[in-house]
Parts: C-alpha cells; sequence; structure tokens
DNA sequence: CCGTCCGGCAAACAGTTGTTTACTGACTCC
DNA sequence: GGAGTCAGTAAACAACTGTTTGCCGGACGG
C-alpha cells in the first residue's frame, strides 16, 4: 500500500469534511459568511448540527478553508501566466483570457473571495489578504526577472505587481457580477486596456 | 417660513430615521449586511422593532440608504480633486491626501462601502456599482476636459477613469484595513507611486 | 377646538439559531 | 478477535429572529 492510502474511516471523515466545504461555497453565493449558519450547512449535506464541530470549530474556521481551496487554484493560473515569455500584447492577451476562463470554472470560489476580501469576519479578512501579499511577492519576483525592470529598486517593482495582483482581483470580480456574454467582452476589452496603459508606463518608469 | 422647515412631527421621524442609519453603520463595522438583524439596530437606537417599518421595508432598504449616505460624502472629495488644476506630481499627493483625510474622517462610511460592495445583498452591491459607475463618468469628463486627452477616444478617457476609480477604491479600503501611522505611510506611497505609473502610461498612450 | 393622522409601543407568533449531552456502531490496531 | 477510538446521532436547551396585531397619545389641519 503507497504512504497516501487512507483508511476507510479517515476517507469518509475527509469526504463530510469536502461535502461542508461545498455546501457552505454554495450557500454563500447568495450571502455572507457572517450570515451563514452552521445549522444552514449541515441541513445541505444532510448530516447532524453537530457533527459539524467534528471538522470546523465554527464557521469561521471553515472559511478559512475555503479560503486556502479557493485561492490554492488561483496559484495555477497566476504562475502559468507569469511563466509566459512572448511579448508584451500576447501576455496581456493571455492574462485577460486565463482570468476569463479562471471565472468560468471556479465562480463560486472567486465570488467568495471577492465577497469575503472585505467581509464581517476578521480571521477570514486577513487569511485573504496574507494570501493575495503572497500573490504579489510571487509576481514581484517574476518581474524582477525580465530585463525590462533592469535598474528598478525592489520596491518599485513590488508596487508594480501589487498593481497587477489588484487589477486581476478587480478584473475577476468584474467577470463575477457580468450578465451576459457581451458585458464579459466588454470587460475584458477594458482589462487589456488598462493593463497595455500600465505596461507603457512601465516601459516609460526609468525616464522622468 | 421658509419652506424647508419641517413639522414637529416630520422633524421627529426623520430623526429616528438618522438613528436608525447611524445604529447600523456602527453594528456594519463588524459584520455584514446580511446578517445585520431588524431588532440589533431597533435595540441600539432603543425603540421597538415595529417601529423599524416606519422607516424601512427591509435591512437591505436601509443598506440602500446607507450607500446614498456614504458616497454621497465622497462625492465632495472627488469634486474637489478634479477641480485642481496644477502639475500632475501635485495632482497625485493632493489625491491621496485627499483619499486619505476622507477615511480618517468617515471611516465607518468607507468600510460599508468596501465590504458591500461585493456583499450578500444584490440590491445595495447594485446600488453601490451604479454610484461608482457615476463617479467614473465624472471622472472621464473632467479627464477629456484636459490638454493631456487630446486625441483620445472617448472609450478610452472612461477605461481610464476607470482606472482611476477602482484605485481610489483599492486605496480608501487599503487604508480603512492599516493598523497603525507607519502602514498608512507606505499604503499612501504606494498609492503615489502607483497614480505616478499610471499617469506616466496615459502620457505615452498615442505613441506606439 | 375637535376629528384625523401617524410614529411608536407592547405583546404574541411560529421558526430559527449555536451548543451541549450521552449515545451508537462501524472501523482500527494489536 | 477483542478492546478502544471516533465520526456521526438524536434530543434538549435557552436565546434569538422577522412580522403582525391592536392600541395609545401627541401633533396636525380645518
Amino acid at each position: 500500500m503507497s504512504s497516501n492510502t487512507l483508511g476507510v474511516r479517515q476517507a469518509q471523515k475527509l469526504k463530510t469534511r469536502q461535502a461542508l466545504l461545498d455546501a457552505g461555497l454554495r450557500l454563500l453565493e447568495e450571502q455572507s459568511l457572517s450570515s451563514l449558519g452552521l445549522r444552514e450547512v449541515t441541513r445541505v449535506v444532510g448530516v447532524a448540527p453537530a457533527a459539524f464541530y467534528r471538522h470546523f470549530r465554527d464557521m469561521a474556521d471553515l472559511g478559512v478553508a475555503l479560503v486556502e481551496e479557493s485561492l490554492g487554484s488561483l496559484h495555477v493560473v497566476v504562475r502559468a501566466v507569469l511563466a509566459e515569455q512572448s511579448e508584451a500584447e500576447e501576455v496581456i492577451d493571455g492574462s485577460v483570457d486565463a482570468v476569463a476562463e479562471h471565472v468560468a470554472l471556479h465562480p463560486a470560489h472567486v465570488r467568495f473571495i471577492a465577497r469575503e476580501r472585505h467581509g464581517g469576519v476578521r480571521a477570514v479578512r486577513e487569511a485573504i489578504g496574507a494570501e493575495l501579499d503572497r500573490f504579489g511577492d510571487e509576481v514581484a519576483e517574476a518581474l524582477a526577472a525580465q530585463e525590462l525592470s533592469a535598474g528598478w529598486s525592489a520596491g518599485d517593482v513590488r508596487m508594480l505587481a501589487g498593481l497587477y495582483v489588484d487589477h486581476l482581483v478587480m478584473t475577476a470580480s468584474a467577470f463575477i457580477e457580468a450578465a451576459d456574454a457581451g458585458e464579459r467582452r466588454r470587460i475584458a476589452d477594458t482589462a487589456r486596456r488598462q493593463l497595455r496603459l500600465i505596461s507603457l508606463g512601465r516601459r516609460h518608469w526609468q525616464d522622468g
């Protein structure tokens, strides 16, 4: 047996835990974490209320777990975009498309992050903030490695990375609230032009 | 008697209404609108639960009223910043200072907007979105009047305005969550550099 | 001055909430 | 195979929720 084979019991436990997370995420599409009830979640899963405590201390705890799940999947996207080595214009198009695709694939995750980033539960807010900071560091590292960043101070690179991350989150949020495909195209178009303008500012940062 | 003198009764009613709004805003500093209870609000005000219905249909209704109150005060700030006619560097410093000051003066309002912009109550979300769009239009109009925007398409001006408004909101949100004065200075510094980079991109938009 | 209006009240309603308790029964491990 | 672990249960708890009802008493308008 391989070392990561789980016993029947522990596997069942993880399954229930995941069911709780899924139910929570689903219910959070139309409300905020601070109003999500423990019984509400267990009812959807089809489990007794008291069973909740076998997996999470309270709803804030479940929220923090959802942050890891939600932003974990985004990490993959960011790394893919950053790895790309091509012309600026293509990188921009690639980024926007990647974000659009990610939102289409995991709308509930993205909505959760947007909603709880400034939401009413401190622990979750801080978890999201910390994770986005890590994204910023990651992006900064990738930017620093590019020839365009020659002569830039570390602080300046970091602020540019922050601008990119913030813009990514704003774009994703906009996609989430988009009603039809036309609106999505308009958002993508605006995002591309904004990125182009930022990348233009980047190119002339050293001048004066 | 001037035409805007209110009868004793209507004056009292407005006073209670404002007390409900104030209590709601205060309670919303540590939770989201979708979890704020009607009884909770009336209890703080010191009024019977049923009295709530004399002023608002439900909590979402109160939320929408709070949006108007919160963003109304911001309108003044934006207009002041836009009216300024001086060098780019000074405009940037002025904007960031104005935002910092506004956040210091009305932290609860700003926190409310940041929290409910993507929050769990549709009507409030949409009210904030619509108002921010109006801000964007306003900024775009001001930008279009500047010589730097000569040759720009209306769409491009509007996307730049959107970038400014988004950045303003993000900066305000960051200020809100800042713990000490040092962190606030760091945020202001980053915001200034980001605005400088954007304004740099703006200056070279026409080139290539 | 008197009838009407109307903001606020007290009470009752049926549901809901989070948390604790003692329990069962299937899996685990020696 | 037998003892122990532990995820999930059912039931009870007090506390709370939004909403409706009928009523009061002071301001209003003629």
